[in-house]
DNA sequence: TCTGATAATGTGAACGCTAACATAATGTCA
DNA sequence: TGACATTATGTTAGCGTTCACATTATCAGA
């Protein structure tokens, strides 16, 4: 930790290489005009002197800070992780910077104290990941002037989006449960004011009209014990529940496991499905059919929906990415049609 | 997102105050003599004109930004999601910014690309949490400027850092098992360059020796299928086997699996233990006894470190945290003593 | 009522950069 | 060879703060 040494400036710069700031100033942003030869006096000079350009004094002159801000909700789930890796690296590739300030969705002390900080350093646009959904209004209360993408949140608002299609994803789940001759399909859904538990319920509900099929829902949220617990008292003799659709894999592990306990078999006699595709599920007991998001896709998508507006090149206000089906050993056709 | 709107400076505040900005400055950072009653004036100016300090400006003058960089391996594993929402709140409640850049550990472009762009922000300070070592070392020829904290590294350097005692972790687990009354006890171990690794290996070789039991250690890397294939493999009848102590959750999941594939029960014929505590872990097939680290914790403190120095009022240079004992139904007593 | 400390406020400069506007060098064509 | 575009470089000001230093109010105590 050398201290003291002061760092060097576009000036220092500019005197080794024997020209104007003005000069380094367009060799770093590459405008203008600048002869090759000038541009390697300058690059060589800057390397020597290991000059790193200020990014507060260019913000403070351009009025622009380069950084994005991400609301992401502390509340631990599966996908946010890689997700975060990928909004960083989409962000840095662009030239920016991704600051996050992790907040409890349900308060919105919390919520305001979040952008709060986020505004305080400049941010130019604001990424929101909260799949619950009190917490968009607080944010579009907040927040008017700046761009804010929202992830996994209801496309009906008029902000831009990106977002995962639990529509789809689930119509595909319940329909490869169909077609393997199921009819009695339960679906164990999310809990309520998450935006991923109602478009799973609807996508759900769809494909079994569409195969005319009688629907059954039973509220859920989104843990194993919860799972567990649906599991130990589930129906499924007077029902003849054949199969399951978990709106989550944690769920589904629940389920797997209560079910097991009470001599079902899976998938023999009950075939069970689950959403998220978590790094476990191939070991699950058995392997767990499920639909895969690509949440990683999703977070660059968002950052680069973000960036192109901050840019002001943007076309795209919204998007969607289909979950993929992934089949493995926890669905079967059922014993006895 | 209404445009034009310049946003109010410290002039404009001063001007409806009634006051010079000065006293404007000496307000916001609550320096000096005021009287009360100017301080409450400039307070609801600036409230009434929705003020908010520009950043760059100030770090422009102070060349103190209050942002610290987070360098992260972008290797998804278990503990940092949690971590870096601690890291974040904690470098909040200090008044700091927490930026993050995700780099591939074993790619040291981009390490230096990482770090580069954080340095371009003007990080003050930057915790890196890398649980593979190369990387380190070129952190360490990198970044002299500033503070760093290492979490999860060999403190054997002198740097700062906050780390998971490995160690006493696995020897701990050893110890339970041994208390149980297993005699052949197999270590499954993490992948060699890790540092999460050797520490475990050590911890459990320790455990072994002083109740005078063979050590045996099969390498392994962190992974479910890993786990699967060595316990495919593991021959449980010629050393009579009755113990395995998985150097994480996920080769526990693994071994499990495939033993029971081959017939031996948990933990009736082999007893199991993890490291790690995911959050399935409680709804493994059986429940699985592990160590449970803090990682929230770990992030918190590597953060309070890494402001403690910033501010220079520093004393503590390095931290470690034991993990704690998870006992489930994954061991038990070896059947036949 | 004056003196001198202390409390409270004000003034100018500087931080490092880019924008906007000069100005100088070079090349092209008649 | 001069005129004019084009290329290349330089000069000045200003972004919004805080810092370092004035300067002015306030209030004892003699």
């Amino acid at each position: 930790m050398a201290e003291k040494v002061k760092k060097p400036n576009i000036y220092d710069v500019a005197t080794l290489a024997g020209v104007s700031h003005q000069t380094v100033s367009r060799v770093i942003n590459n405008a203008g005009y600048i002869k090759d030869e000038t541009r390697t006096k300058v690059q060589s000079a800057m390397d020597s002197l290991g000059y790193v350009p200020n990014a507060a004094a260019r913000a403070l002159v351009t009025s622009k800070t380069k950084i994005v801000g991400i609301l992401v909700s502390d509340i631990v789930y599966n996908g946010p992780a890689g997700m975060m890796h990928a909004m960083e690296k989409e962000a840095r590739r662009g030239g920016f910077f991704a600051i996050s300030a992790s907040v409890d969705p349900l308060d919105n002390d919390s919520i305001s104290q979040g952008i709060e900080h986020l505004r305080r350093l400049g941010i130019e646009g604001l990424v929101v990941i909260t799949p619950q959904s009190d917490s968009v209004q607080a944010v579009e209360r907040l927040v008017t002037d700046i761009p804010v993408v929202f992830i996994d949140s209801p496309n009906n608002s008029k902000e831009l989006s990106a977002e995962l299609d639990n529509f789809s994803g689930a119509q595909r789940a319940t329909e490869h449960l169909i077609s393997l001759g199921h009819k009695q399909i339960v679906h164990v859904a999310g809990p309520t004011g998450w935006f991923d538990s109602a478009p799973r319920v609807a996508g759900y509900e769809a494909a079994m009209e569409s195969a005319q099929l009688q629907p059954k829902v039973i509220p859920g949220d989104w843990t194993v014990p919860t799972g567990y617990e649906i599991g130990r008292n589930l129906d499924i003799e007077a029902d003849k529940v054949t199969a399951i659709f978990a709106a989550n894999d944690h769920l589904a592990l629940g389920l797997m496991r209560a079910l097991r306990q009470r001599g079902y078999s899976i998938p023999e006699r009950v075939s069970i499905i689950g959403f998220d595709d978590v790094p476990e599920a191939a070991y699950y007991e058995p392997p767990l059919t499920t639909m895969r998001p690509d949440f990683a896709e999703l977070g660059r998508v968002a950052m680069e929906m973000m960036l192109g507006h901050i840019n002001r090149e943007a076309t795209l206000r919204a998007d969607t990415l289909v979950p993929e089906l992934i089949i493995r050993e926890s669905t079967a056709s059922p014993a006895n049609l």
